[in-house]
Formats: structure tokens, C-alpha cells, sequence
DNA sequence: GTCTATCGTGGAAGCGCATTCCTTCGATGA
DNA sequence: TCATCGAAGGAATGCGCTTCCACGATAGAC
């Protein structure tokens, strides 16, 4: 069997052993428009079987114009939110015949236009942004220009979070959710809140934050800014943001962080204050990261499908060609009250 | 600035617009061997820059016969023992000009032969294979020979976890690891196991259990196989697993989950059947997954630095070339004990 | 002063494939 | 029987780039 030349077989290779032309070995393999003869065809595909042949992807890219590749740029891969996109992404992606390229900024958000640069390059068929937009002016004007760019040349570019780009969006409903969730914690009783909010130009963290001083201001209560920690949107910026709230934490009596990682890292900060959960404060986070349900005691939060946010952002690549303007899904979170917050009303 | 032809921008508008031929805007552009005089580069590096050039990586892949692509395939993105490695995968890859393609096999083994023949159609440089190997005669057959294929083709493949193939191999001393945790936990006065295996042709949770077997029996203690419980690689594996041992807890002592998301899936349902850990049941898990260190009570468990295990595969890619034969790297597990373990021995 | 290295540049081939155009052949209808 | 047409196969072109080769100019050796 399978004899194999040094180096990679081409449609040549496959053509010449099954004795016909390269016309007709590459209308056999990859089904044209045109008919071939089934003693023919059966020849090709024999041959190609038996030399394990596999197409140039770069070659056929270029002969049509057009790739399978499509790139999804992440903040960090490691991050549980990002993961799960990703997860729902490659899912979709399956059967499609579609390879996914990985980008991850590393945090860095202007690293998204190195990316887009490079899967340009690439001539990838789109591009999902799937991390949180910033208020950065620089950053978003060199993003915006290299999305023309990129699109001029063909390419899809769908983002994930806020509608922020002219382009197809899936939109996370922070602000709704948050909003949804300070009411919730306003009926078990909570009135004197704290924050703990991610870096302020991240736009996710922010919608969350006003979200929640909406809720409450719905239910005729102030968030003093004074409880408005920020840090990083990370366990260690919780566990960071939370220690600085610490010292007037006598006044509050529940703190929202603005997702469940930096949630897990200020339970610990508690935890090591000698603070009980939900005891002697009611603790909120947002996201309802899978990996992290089994915490103990369990948090409430706000259920974002991230899963389903990835699969509907492939969904918009799909179906990219036939849209004449930008499209918007919108996913909304559901508030889930759990042990972290106390449940009887006081 | 930048008027911009509709569709892409080719190195011959490029060329065109800087009055150059095409072999010098190539040459300045792509620096090669060759020099190009200073007047002249400069006016193609303004050309590119006005016109908002990115090289074609197709064409530069056909005409180079290499592309800078490099192949990552993982059993499930979303788990965060493949996440941790992916990024250290890309970490490593940062600033090296190297676009990572994301392959997820949905924890279905075979399928990671379909990723190396799409690899292979791309002209992957590498592929770095993060999964479990299997033991599963047919597929590692199937595997094997592809891998043969890819490598004939000029590409390099990486293997993480065991030593099952003939290539460059981050090998994860999964045994070594379990059994020091045995060697622990029996120091700590647990003598009465059971364990939490994961499905048993999954050489990865396989390498694990006898490991800990081995460890025990240095110490003269037996594993009884009706306390050995298999079930899958995840939460919920370890959820049902758990279970069915628990019918005759009362005979244990110390319960060993061959992985952490496992030993949280285990602590609930130990929790549910009343049972506190560590007071009734010590708990110990394998990885130590960094989502999860905050779970209560802590988990006692084997670290692994899973980003370094990315890390060191993509090493290996990047320096495959001068390799002559498969090298081995080994990663060491550390096992750290806290509160999921009592601390005191009896 | 001529004759060879050297250097910067342009011309053109070729990477592997899809596809258009052309040729051939058999079938069909008059 | 012959013209016509459709279908199937093959030759040739081009996608955008790198790189080998050729060429003229300049410089250095004699």
C-alpha cells in the first residue's frame, strides 16, 4: 500500500497515477460544477486514497480566492469566560469544515489589531473579537480602521460584548442583568452595598457597575462611590479590591463583584478577614462560570449561556455573506440566587 | 491617505506604486538575503504603509513551501486543564509569528486524526496533540499512521502527557505524582481508599490510579478494586463516581479523584450525602487546577504547572528542526496538601 | 587601461490548485 | 447520412508571492 513520495503529494502526483488530467482529478476530488465519469472519478479517488493525498490548503485559498480559516481573538484563553466562548465556537464550528485560529491578547486590547493584521494576512473569512470593548480612543480608532480594512478586503468581523463596532455583534446584556440582580438582592434585605469593580475602561465592567447603581437606585438606594473598588478583572483583583473595601466593611452589608472570579477571590479576602459568607455579608458575582459552581457556599450571580454566545457569534459568520448591514443578537443573563446571599428577607 | 483598491492589496500594487519591481518590493518588504538600497526601501515601505499592505500568507506559503502555522488540539477548550495549557501555548508563541490553530476533539480521541489531515492540508508547521493518549489499539493505529504522513510532509507533531508515540513528547509524570500522593496521604494517617478513576482506556487517568496504587503499597496498603469507581474526566464524572462508592463509605477513609475538577464533583456529592470533608472523608484531587484553589475546603492535590507544559511543547515545535530523534521533556507534579485532607496524623 | 568580483536591480519561473476555454466524441434528429 | 448539440476530458491560465538567474554598473586587482 501507499507507497509516498518524499515530500507532499500534489493533485499531480494524484492525476498522474490515476492516469488523467489535472482538470479532471481536481473536478473528482472536490466536486465542481462540472460531472466526471464514474470509472474516472472512482481512479482519482483510489489514487488519492492510496497516496494520502490531502488538498494545499494554501493552494486551493489561492486558486479560489478564499479560505476556511476563521480567527477568534480572546483576552485570555485561561479565563474561564473566554474558554467556554471559545467552547461554543469550536462546537458550532464542527462539520463546518472551518479551522479556528487562536488569539489571545494577553490583556493587552491593543494587541486586537496585530490580530486582525495577521488573519488578514491570512485572508481569514472573519474574525469573532470576543473580549469586552474599552473606552480607549487610540485603541478603538486603530481597531475601527483596521476592521474597514479588513472587511474591504472581504472579511466578516463579528464582536462579542458591547455594540461598540459597526459590525455583527453579539451583545451581552451587562447592564441588564446587573440591574436585574441588584433588585433581586434588594428583596432579600441587602441595602448598603459595595462593588467590586474591574478596570474602568473595560466597558463590560463598567455596564455592570451602572447597571447595578440603576437597579438600585430603582429601589430609591445610593451606591456610595466611596464603595466602588476597582481592580483587575481577575481572582486577584477581587481578592485586591475587596481587602481595600475592607476597612469600612462594618457599613455594608452585601458586595457585587462584577463576575465571579474576582466574586471567588473577595470571598477569600472575607474569608481571611474572618468575615462569614453569607452570614456577615451577602456576596454577588456575575458570569455563572461552570467551574466555579461548586464553590462553597455557592454564589449568586447572573447566568450568562457563554456557550450559546459563542455559537451564535459562529452563527453570524455563517451566514455573513448574505447580510447587508450589521447585525445584533442579544443574550440576557438570568439572576441566580444561591447561598452567598441570604435567603429570607430581613 | 490610503486610497485603497476594492479587494486586497497585492505586493504588485505595492511594487506599482513605488516604481520598483516586484522582486525588490518582495525583497524590502520580506528582508531577504538580498540587500535593497536605502532610497528604494523606503519608498516600498511607504507604499505598503499607504496602501495598508499585508502580505498574502497563502501565496508566501506557497512560494516558501512553509507556513507559520502551528496546530493545537485539545480534547475540550472549555476544560481548564486544556486551557491552562493553551495558554501557555500561546504565551510561548508570543512575539515568535506564529499563528495557533485551535482544535477541539469534543472528547472524542478519533478525531484527532481528522484535525492532523486538516493540519496537514494547511501545511501546518506542527501540531501539538495536549490529549490523554488512549488506550485503543485502532485509533492509535489510525493516529499513528497519519502522524507518519505529517511528518513525511515536513511537519513536526508534539505529543503531551505519555510517551505513547514516536515524536517530540511532554511527558507528565502522572505516576510518579500519584504516588507521592499516596506516600502523603498515608503519612497523614489515612489508611482505608477508594478512588475516583476516570474512564479506564484514558491512559492519563489510568497512569494515575496506578500510581497511587503503586504508592500505597509501599506502604503495605491495598487498594481493594471494589473501591476503585470509574467515570468521566469531568465534574459530573466525578459527581456519579462518587456516588457509587458511596454506598459503602463507611468503610473509607481518604478518597483520591484522579483529577480536581473530579474531586469538586466528589465533595458535592459527599456534602449531599452529609458527609463533611475533611472531617468525615479526606479528598484529594490531581492537577491543581488554579479556578479551583479557592474552592472550601481547599483541595489537597498534585500541582502541575500546566502553562509550562504548553510552554515546553511549543519550545519543542519552535526547535524541531534541528532535532534528529523524538526528545522527551518531563514535567514533575508537587504535591501540595491543604484542607480537603486532615493535617493532622492519627 | 582591461579584466574580473561585487552589488543592486529587474525579469521570469514556479509553488499547487481551480477554472475557463477548447477539443473530442457520442448521441440525437432530420 | 450529415449537421447539431451536449457532455466529458484536457490544455492552459492565473491566483500572489519568493527566488533563481541575468544584467548593467561600479569597484578593485593586475
Amino acid at each position: 500500500m501507499a507507497e509516498q513520495p518524499r515530500g507532499s503529494v500534489t493533485l499531480m502526483d494524484v492525476a498522474a497515477r490515476a492516469g488523467v488530467s489535472l482538470a479532471t482529478a481536481s473536478r473528482a476530488l472536490n466536486g465542481s460544477t462540472r460531472k466526471v465519469g464514474d470509472d474516472l472519478r472512482e481512479r482519482v479517488l483510489a489514487a488519492a486514497r492510496s497516496l494520502n493525498y490531502a488538498a494545499n490548503a494554501q493552494a486551493q485559498a489561492m486558486a479560489r480566492g478564499r479560505t476556511n480559516v476563521v480567527g477568534l481573538v480572546v483576552h485570555d484563553i485561561a479565563d474561564p469566560y473566554f474558554s467556554s466562548i471559545a467552547a461554543g465556537v469550536m462546537e458550532a464550528a464542527e462539520g463546518h469544515h472551518v479551522l479556528v485560529t487562536l488569539g489571545s491578547t494577553l490583556r493587552r486590547p491593543e494587541r486586537e489589531v496585530d490580530y486582525l493584521v495577521a488573519l488578514r494576512g491570512q485572508r481569514s473569512r472573519a474574525v469573532i473579537l470576543a473580549g469586552s470593548r474599552m473606552d480607549d480612543s487610540p485603541v478603538a480608532e486603530a481597531l475601527r480602521r483596521e476592521i474597514d480594512i479588513f472587511e474591504n478586503d472581504g472579511g466578516n468581523v463579528v464582536a462579542i460584548s458591547q455594540k461598540q463596532l459597526p459590525v455583527d455583534t453579539v451583545v451581552i446584556e451587562n447592564r441588564l442583568g446587573a440591574r436585574d440582580l441588584a433588585t433581586e438582592l434588594v428583596g432579600l434585605g441587602y441595602r448598603r452595598f459595595g462593588v467590586l469593580a474591574g478596570p474602568d475602561a473595560m466597558l463590560t465592567a463598567r455596564d455592570r457597575v451602572h447597571g447595578f447603581r440603576e437597579g438600585l437606585g430603582r429601589s430609591g438606594i445610593d451606591l456610595d462611590p466611596a464603595f466602588v473598588a476597582h481592580g483587575a478583572f481577575t481572582r486577584d483583583g477581587g481578592y485586591q479590591a475587596m481587602n481595600t473595601l475592607l476597612d469600612r466593611i462594618g457599613e455594608l452589608d452585601c458586595v457585587f463583584a462584577v463576575n465571579d472570579v474576582m466574586a471567588v477571590g473577595a470571598m477569600v479576602a472575607a474569608r481571611e478577614h474572618g468575615l462569614e459568607v453569607p452570614r456577615d455579608l451577602g456576596l454577588a458575582g456575575f458570569d455563572d462560570i461552570s467551574t466555579l459552581r461548586d464553590v462553597n457556599p455557592a454564589l449568586t450571580t447572573v447566568r450568562l449561556p457563554l456557550e450559546k454566545v459563542g455559537a451564535s457569534a459562529f452563527e453570524l459568520v455563517l451566514s455573513a455573506a448574505e447580510r447587508t448591514k450589521p447585525r445584533t443578537r442579544r443574550i440576557k443573563g438570568e439572576v441566580v440566587l444561591r447561598q452567598s446571599t441570604r435567603t429570607i428577607s430581613g
